[in-house]
DNA sequence: GCATTAGGATGTATACGCCC
DNA sequence: GGGCGTATACATCCTAATGC
């Protein structure tokens, strides 16, 4: 992982700037930026952390991200085999609405855009009809220059002002670090976890990477993710355990201790807790 | 045989208050 | 903001029982 800590993308003279993606696999740190950032991932798969969200990724994943909300993505390990054969692509749209002045954003007929605003500010996730509509109004998009590029990236948001069909990812609770030392720190643990899941990971050991002791380490996670530092883990775990359960021949137990628990009573427990429901009525739904 | 649940024992992660 | 000491809530492990 390339030790870039802080990314501050400065957007050229442009409101909207759109970036192809294709790489081998996937290496940007956790960073943040002042500029709105939209993705949609056309190829790979894998883990991506929005503000204290976590959540996998597949291919057509589309998700739209406030200003200064640190985010990272993960690709599965196999991607990072030195021998590996799978590729990246996604395109990525960086964007400001800084001209969009108070008189604009005051009007009643905005109200909407407004809460839309302000959901992204969390980050959000867009599924469904409105997924494929707006997919089709980026490919317009790209192939766009100058004012029209504007109204459709405003068609994007106009749309998306009108529907259901997203969801917010970062909590409402959450606060973003702001400060390039937190990012440098919350990087190196996250990295730190992302690599090391599917083994015994201890605090103890964790803490001494982050230069503190287990108590400061445990007070200053919690209070950078809103989480503890084992139900982070205990998350990532989960969010893994879900992607084997599409494998069919591998066993419960066996995907238990593959996604690095050490039992099967507290692999269930903690599969209940993130997804509601238990790991076998999770595969039966996936045949349906 | 496998998955799930429950209960008890144990260890440790976390919260809290205090201090620098 | 971060370290230290302490109390305790919680996670984990183990075992047993139950159901499919």
């Amino acid at each position: 992982m390339q030790p870039l800590l802080f990314e501050t993308k400065t957007v050229l003279q442009e409101s909207i700037f759109v970036k192809e993606v294709n790489v081998k696999c996937l290496t940007n740190p956790l960073h943040f930026h002042n500029e709105y950032e939209m993705v949609w991932m056309t190829k790979s798969n894998g883990r991506r952390i929005v503000g204290d969200s976590i959540a996998n990724f597949s291919e057509g994943d589309l998700i739209i991200m406030g200003p200064n909300l640190p985010h990272v993505m993960y690709n599965d390990k196999e991607y990072y085999e030195s021998d590996s054969d799978r590729e990246v692509k996604a395109i990525v749209t960086y964007f400001r609405l800084d001209w969009l002045n108070d008189n604009f954003l005051g009007a009643n007929e905005v109200g909407k855009f407004n809460d839309l605003l302000k959901d992204i500010q969390r980050g959000i996730h867009i599924y469904g009809k409105s997924k494929t509509q707006v997919v089709t109004i980026l490919n317009q998009l790209l192939i766009s220059t100058g004012l029209k590029r504007i109204i459709h990236l405003l068609s994007i948001l106009d749309l998306l002002s009108g529907t259901k069909e997203y969801k917010c990812l970062s909590s409402t609770g959450y606060t973003n670090p702001h400060n390039q030392k937190d990012v440098q720190r919350i990087d190196k643990i996250y990295n730190y976890v992302m690599n090391n899941f599917t083994q015994n990971i201890s605090l103890e050991q964790t803490a001494a990477m982050a230069n503190m002791t287990t108590a400061s380490f445990c007070k200053y996670f919690k209070g950078r993710t809103q989480k503890t530092f084992t139900h982070f883990v205990n998350e990532v775990r989960i969010g893994y355990a879900c992607k084997l359960l599409y494998n069919d021949h591998l066993t419960i137990s066996q995907i238990c201790f593959q996604s690095g628990f050490n039992n099967l009573t507290n692999f269930n427990r903690n599969f209940k807790r993130f997804i509601k429901i238990s790991p076998s009525d999770f595969k039966r739904n996936l045949k349906l």
